[in-house]
DNA sequence: GGAAGCAAATTTAAATGTAAATATTCTGTG
DNA sequence: CACAGAATATTTACATTTAAATTTGCTTCC
């Protein structure tokens, strides 16, 4: 398993503030910019979120960071600690696989819904026009070295949002949004330790929308599971990484073990993670 | 169909102030009181619900009053007009129907987990132990002529809920718990109009349960599909009562359509629900 | 009578303030 | 040195205030 080499900042050095004066609310974007903190595993779990900190930072009022750790810890991103504190929340397996085990089962019924009512062929073509840009974008990425495949999961989320909205259940899908983040996090922490998986994404959405515009609802669900990867699946990978389990939890510590509170910014040297941790 | 007589009131004659000091913070006691009040059809769909009067009812500040809101919005069950007004959403067939999607989808994959992976004695106990439970509660409510089934409701809830604890996957419970709201609130609008469903409860949970035990996960998630019902039948009930829908947008129109904003104790008339609307 | 435009009133979004609960530190004692 | 307990500091929960956006109502004009 690889080794990483990573540096605990103080919050106000991760947190990027330059995308400031968005559209929205200033909650929408407190929020937006702390999710995508935490999932891309910048805000380290266990990590003391006080408002009066993080309404510094952006350089605005407690109120609406209030709002949106409240809206975070709905995601199931932050936990509230009532009159104590907020943190971000540590990564477990069992939330994890309930994560994978709610998507499976909407997706899985999902594309079951669309196999045995049918999709129009307007709705065949865009879902088709995504397959085509994902493989036109997995071209160009394969030139410049990978790097940074954020485009290439905002389309993978796009694709999984058209079927819900062709199923007409597109409440299921901001329902699954804490789900997936849940699992964008394990993947990012997989990622770091090189657990990869290297299948072919193109294929299997051709497989998927094959067997809805065959109208298979059996062959639908299986090639879903196979492209989101079940419950049972993940459990084998996790017992086969026995590493990872390892190395989740000295990453929920970093934070906790060493001083469960605030000022994260006392520990600015290098560690490992991995076989040992190394301050 | 059944004709109502419903009297629209004010909302603080509607909220009921009496129960407060109760444990939790004031945000979650507000929280509750409203949900239940939107979910028994007390506060009627598109209803305004202004901050200053609800924290002036409950003789609070807007703060934790706004906060609730939020929760509530995230529920589904208000609909937040940014810089302009939170109303109670309306009902709506799209959304109740997306709703049993949800839940029909988690409680079959719930129940079919349960009987693949197997339940232990203890279990098999414990949900037995609902079921003579339920039992004895039908036996004593039809003394009592039905009257408010709530600890009925509870019990039912308390049941789907373990099914979930012993799948070791409680958090999908958690995140069914708005889709079971908006399907509460047909519920009560649909016993309202006199649409009722007269099944056997206790012997649809046994048939759940002894599925779980034999193992059988086919027979598992059919039994579960007949208790709760599938979007199929619900869709079907609903175009065989056509009424229904005519009787439901009339209902959410109630407050719309004469006045869309704040002052509805301007219409403390009396008047009907069914074929038509008198003032 | 109805549409357009301006002024007043209402309501939220966000800022600031306060008090109570919790956490931390310090100190003394065994 | 460990531990208990008081004193201190921190942080949230909630209250109050301010400001900005929206809605409403009025007036005028066609």
């Amino acid at each position: 398993m690889k080794q990483i080499d990573f540096e605990i900042k103080s919050i106000d050095k991760i947190i990027d503030t330059s995308c400031i004066s968005q559209e929205g609310s200033l909650v929408d974007h407190i929020y937006s910019v702390l999710r995508e903190s935490i999932i891309n595993l910048s805000l380290l779990p266990e990590m003391p979120l006080v408002e009066k900190e993080i309404a510094g930072i952006f350089e605005i009022s407690k109120t609406p960071v209030r709002e949106a750790l409240i809206r975070l810890a709905n995601d199931r991103l932050v936990t509230i600690i009532p009159k104590s504190g907020s943190y971000v929340t540590s990564i477990s397996i069992e939330g994890y696989l309930e994560a994978c085990f709610i998507r499976g089962s909407l997706e899985n019924s999902c594309v079951k819904l669309l196999a045995e009512k049918g999709i129009s062929l307007t709705e065949q073509v865009t879902l088709n026009a995504i397959i085509t840009e994902q493989k036109q974008l997995i071209a160009n990425l394969s030139v410049e070295n990978k790097s940074e495949n954020c485009p290439f999961v905002k389309l993978d989320e796009q694709f999984h949002r058209t079927l819900f909205d062709f199923g007409g259940i597109l409440g299921a899908w901001h329902l699954l949004e804490s789900s997936i983040a849940q699992m964008d996090r394990v993947r990012h922490l997989k990622a770091m330790l090189g657990i990869k998986r290297s299948s072919n994404i193109v294929d299997e959405y051709s497989a998927i929308v094959e067997a809805i515009q065959n109208r298979d609802a059996i062959a639908a669900e299986q090639a879903m599971t196979k492209h989101i990867g079940s419950v049972d699946v993940e459990m084998e990978i996790i017992s086969k990484n026995p590493e990872f389990i390892k190395s989740m939890e000295e990453f929920n510590s970093l934070i906790s073990e060493q001083r469960k509170r605030r000022n994260a910014n006392k520990y600015n040297g290098k560690f490992f993670v991995g076989n040992r941790v190394v301050f």
